[in-house]
DNA sequence: GTTGACCTTCACATCAATGTGAGCGCTCGA
DNA sequence: TCGAGCGCTCACATTGATGTGAAGGTCAAC
């Protein structure tokens, strides 16, 4: 598919899609005429990366983690050096933060709204 | 205390301290001579802040969601208008959203560098 | 009373993620 | 064969979160 297509199918602008790739986070092939070639596993790819934008991981973070996701069992990096493992850790664990953060916060929410809508059910 | 040590006391620069107050995520006093005053409770909100941020969460929504979460048991905005609620709900599933985006990928990551690891003990 | 370490505001700079548009090349259907 | 609609690159603009620095006020200590 060409980048027409995978900015629907992803809700995403060609300019972002352009961006992504010149980030390194994607790679389409190019057909003879120099258009971009996509492939279905390139929709699954841009969700994950929207996502971790949207959770706060950077374009460089996101270029390091992606190689170990598209499939686990393979071994992307079999000579990974050891900075990058600990890089990883890093990361993993600044990930592991901003889950809880989230969470936290998210479960405040929901106890306010629940309190709230309790409030407003028996005082209205 | 003064704007420096709570610069100290949370690792944030004194120009995002100010930010922050543009911002209306925190509102210090000020002393007669115009420095700001801050209490040990802004060192937490900072910290919630800065824990949002890094979470993706932008300003503006830090402002709607900090009143709710001072004081869980008080109700901040007894008459906040339905558009407020349930924009609240809106970033509270966002915020869902993230982390489970976030979790997914540091599970994956987590995968990852067990592989990693396992497979160099057995080789190296 | 001057020095130094704070504080103030203001303003311009930067970086990452985006938007927007110009200028041009394919390609397909009328 | 021409125009619409897509693609390409290049480049400048914007927004949000930050850095940095200038010009100046306050205050404590010496």
């Amino acid at each position: 598919m060409r980048i027409g297509e995978l900015s629907e199918a992803t809700g995403t602008s060609r300019r972002l899609l352009r961006y992504y790739e010149e980030q390194g986070l994607i790679a389409p092939r190019r057909d003879r005429n120099g258009y971009r070639e996509y492939d279905q596993a390139n929709v699954d790819r841009v969700a994950q990366i929207r996502g971790l934008l949207a959770a706060g991981v950077p374009t460089r973070i996101i270029r390091r983690i992606l190689p170990c996701l598209d499939n686990p069992r393979d071994i992307h990096l079999p000579d990974a050096p050891p900075e990058v493992l600990s890089a990883l850790e890093d990361e993993r664990d600044r990930m592991t933060r901003r889950v809880e953060c989230l969470t936290r916060n998210r479960d405040a929410i929901t106890d306010y709204l629940d309190t709230v809508c309790t409030r407003a059910s028996v005082n209205g």
